[in-house]
DNA sequence: TATAGTATTGAATCCGAGC
DNA sequence: CGCTCGGATTCAATACTAT
């Protein structure tokens, strides 16, 4: 849902403690307008010009005080703003959500190209993080371990002696003892994400639009499907978008006719495409495409865009004909990726097709596969079969 | 040069415009006192403990104020904080320097051992940089590209055109015309530099100790060799160790014996460490191919480095287990393969070891394998054996 | 000497005991 | 109930040892 008014007028009208999370990027007080001209020429632009920063600051202020109200006790906030005016806007947030509700000061990188100007260049934008009170909904994401680290080390019990020296934890016959499973490394407070390239699918020509991981991660840390996510300063609509593909509900605000116009229609079709994160749980915290991409490297793979029925195309022909290649996606059932890759694979003449089975799913192993058609489990399938029926021989031998 | 005194009694002491850089590294406002036993046992500590944050703002404040009275008209002033009251301590900077002297917000972000807790791993200090005046001092320093630029497009010209779209500039002959010699990326005000590990030999046991590797950076960008720089809260003295190393004057000011004797002590040797992670960056650790790593990511494992017989464990134990994951190398026949992974799993007490296999060599199937191994073939050999078959049946029933 | 494998260590964090 | 204090846990990155 997008709303064109003033946010302040709108959150006046909003119930006591109806959100769970908040996002704004209020306007930059640069003193600068800001604009931008998309692909047709059309020219947007935002007056982000104020008298003094008194001004500013004020502005933000009272909004950010409706915003209070109006999230949940285990809501959370997050405000998004460059260097020039960070610290006063964290003054409003110490006032308003106390010091005690600070949580996290989130730095989001990027590398950009470069217009040589004398000193550093600017390579990071801050997102402050606070909660409304100390029992807020986190989500924690795991992220990979260092290389450096020896994970094989780490799977063993320790102990410190009286010295404080650390030493293998070992059972009565010396043997080492196992630590608990692991979860992998807490992420974070510096995020890495692309800034949002020129020519990206998702951008759609407004200014100061962010990455959809971006706000995808902020999404994903503080609240479950069905939550309400409100962003009072919606622009393009970016986060309204990773809402509604996450199964949150989202409300946007924004002041400009032109603003809300284009998120509306980009919610109308939000590309499937654009959300980054894997549905399966946030544990396994990696994206997508990059799962696709492997095993399409994997199988020595020509990759194929924008085709719902083919990911990529064998590079080595069999029978003077190509071989087609389907990952089946998490939305798709065996059945209909059958489907999909038969009617792609004939009308390419391809030879034969091969479909990479994602999901264990026994309803489905009956249906009828074409003849020139391969059908092979992912190795996830292929291992968790396998161990079940190994361990289980395992048992039994040991009676 | 180190000094055991209160910086603010010292700096009175000082000439007007005699120092080209200050850093500064005042206490952070943790209000804990910090503390730390080197290896002989010596107890190190300083109090950051304070009645009010006003008190802890009001002693930052006259210091800053006589340091910028030292600093000379070209110089500049970096001050280290951390989250806590970055906020604050930019607000008097604002304030003394000037808004239009604030430079760059650096953060310097690391990666760091710690336990899990509720929210975000917090990865980053901050490093205010401004300047007396704007006709500040500044050496640029360029970086490499990153692997992911296209170096030969941007060697060549581009102008724009009449709607402002870049396009490369062509000769006469419509060939493109190269541009001038390329310096590099000039650098980023994210600075990724290794925590001081707690095995560094760099380390003095001092607390809050910072690589000096950091303060080169900031000695380089700022000065020229020969200047002078000042750390009027030196701790263990790693910025005149800095200086000195880079043929720059230092002068250290610290109000803690302790600290002052451990700083003249290093400044008789000073030595930085020959961190391998620095040398040689984070990719030489990463010793799997492209497919390798891919395979071990579909499989949800943690990558392991520096084992012959496991290159990863699934995320996920089984029967309280570990379950190692070996992918064959192309220099090991399946023989070895199995030997290799069967020693290495027993030691690490896994309850059971996944062989992918990625070679397909009639003569190593018949070999045994232990019975709590699975050997699967990678999707290439899975595919070939499958095509072939399915080719064959076709050819026969086409007849 | 190079590589594989093992032993340490700091300090942020949580948790539970004691008051 | 809120505070402090001690103990346990965590993992990045080194040093050291064995082969």
């Amino acid at each position: 849902m997008v709303i064109c008014e003033d946010c302040l007028d709108f959150l006046k009208k909003m119930d006591n403690k109806s959100v769970d999370m908040i996002y704004l990027d209020p306007p930059f007080f640069t003193q600068k307008t800001q604009t931008l001209k998309d692909a047709q020429g059309n020219e947007y632009s935002f007056g982000d010009v104020w008298n003094s920063r008194t001004e500013y600051l004020d502005y933000i202020k009272v909004r950010v005080c409706e915003l209070k109200r109006v999230l949940k006790d285990t809501g959370s906030i997050f405000l998004h703003c460059d260097e020039k005016a960070s610290h006063y806007l964290r003054l409003i947030l110490d006032e308003v959500f106390g010091e005690e509700n600070f949580r996290s000061e989130i730095i989001w990188t990027y590398k950009r190209w470069s217009n040589s100007k004398k000193g550093l260049l600017s390579g990071h934008q801050t997102i402050f993080f606070y909660s409304k009170t100390n029992k807020y909904k986190f989500n924690t994401i795991y992220t990979a371990y260092s290389p450096t680290t020896n994970i094989d080390q780490i799977l063993q019990e320790r102990v410190r002696d009286d010295r404080g020296k650390a030493a293998y934890k070992c059972d009565d016959k010396g043997e080492v003892i196992l630590a608990k499973e692991k979860k992998g490394v807490p992420m974070s407070d510096v995020w890495e994400i692309p800034f949002l390239n020129p020519k990206a699918k998702e951008r759609v020509g407004y200014p100061t639009q962010k990455p959809i991981e971006l706000l995808e991660r902020i999404i994903y840390i503080s609240t479950d499907e069905g939550d309400v996510v409100l962003d009072p300063f919606c622009g393009s609509g970016t986060a309204v978008v990773a809402a509604e593909l996450n199964n949150r509900k989202g409300i946007g605000i924004d002041i400009s006719k032109k603003a809300v116009e284009i998120a509306e229609e980009r919610l109308k079709k939000p590309y499937k495409t654009e959300s980054k994160l894997l549905k399966t749980g946030i544990e396994s915290y990696k994206t997508k495409s990059a799962v696709e991409n492997a095993i399409l490297n994997q199988l020595d793979c020509d990759v194929v865009q924008r085709n719902k029925g083919i990911d990529g195309f064998l590079k080595k022909y069999y029978k003077n004909a190509p071989v087609a290649v389907k990952i089946q996606k998490a939305s798709e059932s065996l059945c209909e990726a059958v489907e999909l890759l038969k009617t792609a694979g004939e009308k390419k003449k391809c030879s034969a097709m091969i479909l990479i089975c994602t999901k264990d799913d026994d309803l489905n192993r009956h249906i009828s596969i074409p003849k020139n058609m391969i059908v092979i489990d992912d190795y996830k399938i292929q291992i968790e079969h396998e161990l079940t029926e190994l361990l289980c021989n395992l048992c039994v031998s040991n009676l």
